[in-house]
DNA sequence: GCGACAG
DNA sequence: ATCTTGTCGC
């Protein structure tokens, strides 16, 4: 029910077999039911690196919903202190992210996540990792696969299929856009497979990524560093 | 030992 | 993810 602050705020110095071991020890904290109440401000969450990847650029990009219009973003730089190694990427991110959260002027109800959830070797992947260590609503969006096996999606927008590993399904791979290579969709924390995929779709309208993702993606990948790192809208 | 492998 | 320019197509 709680988030017991203490253990949750765990370290991030760890070696990559001390890392798998944490995820296997959290994994079964993650809520895999729906947990949320209205919505009001959705957050769009992605990394990026600079020159050689010293440097960890996260961003939080939220917007309005269901209007998706954005609302305020918030940017936090710092020394990247792990190496990608995969299965281990929330190691390697959430740091930074959670400087990033820090800087918001009102927390989001909902946090996109570029990467997956719980469709990962021990079920916790960077959405479901972040949504349990801040508590809060999450779901994964991956741009590709990481683990499970899944048949054809059909080509129309909406068109979805699960996405199995070990005789569980832990995803839905969803075709956002007609003709369009599809996404990986799984639930993070507090957000059942079915509304996860739901929120995807409204929040994709157009695009084949949801519109918080885009815009914090093309924030995080910017050569010249960020404008304004907060406040899109002030008034 | 040989592939697979989010970002 | 990042290093990098232009190019083909709707």
């Amino acid at each position: 029910m709680d988030a017991s602050h203490e253990d949750l705020h765990h370290p991030w110095g760890l070696t990559p077999e001390a890392a798998r071991a944490l995820q296997t020890r959290l994994a079964p904290r993650v809520e895999r039911g729906d947990r949320f109440g209205p919505l009001e401000r959705v957050a769009g969450v992605d990394v990026g690196f600079e020159q050689g990847g010293g440097i960890t650029r996260a961003v939080v990009s939220v917007f309005s919903w269901p209007h998706l219009e954005p609302l305020e973003d918030a940017v936090a730089r710092v020394p990247t202190a792990f190496p990608y190694v995969p299965g281990l990427l929330s190691f390697r991110e959430i740091p930074a992210v959670l400087r990033a959260l820090e800087g918001l002027q009102v927390p989001p109800d909902l946090l996109l996540c570029d990467g997956q959830g719980i469709a990962h070797p021990r079920r916790l992947g960077i959405a479901a990792h972040l949504g349990l260590i801040t508590d809060l609503p999450s779901v994964g969006v991956g741009k590709s696969r990481l683990v499970g096996r899944h048949g054809e999606v059909g080509v129309l927008r909406g068109s979805t299929v699960p996405l199995a590993d070990r005789g569980e399904v832990i995803g839905r791979v969803l075709r956002t856009r007609t003709g369009v290579r599809p996404v990986y969709v799984s639930t993070g924390h507090r957000v059942a497979l079915d509304a996860a995929c739901q929120l995807v779709l409204q929040a994709a309208p157009r695009y084949r990524l949801p519109e918080p993702i885009r815009r914090a993606d093309r924030i995080a990948s910017r050569r010249d560093g960020p404008r304004r790192e907060a406040a899109v809208q002030k008034r």
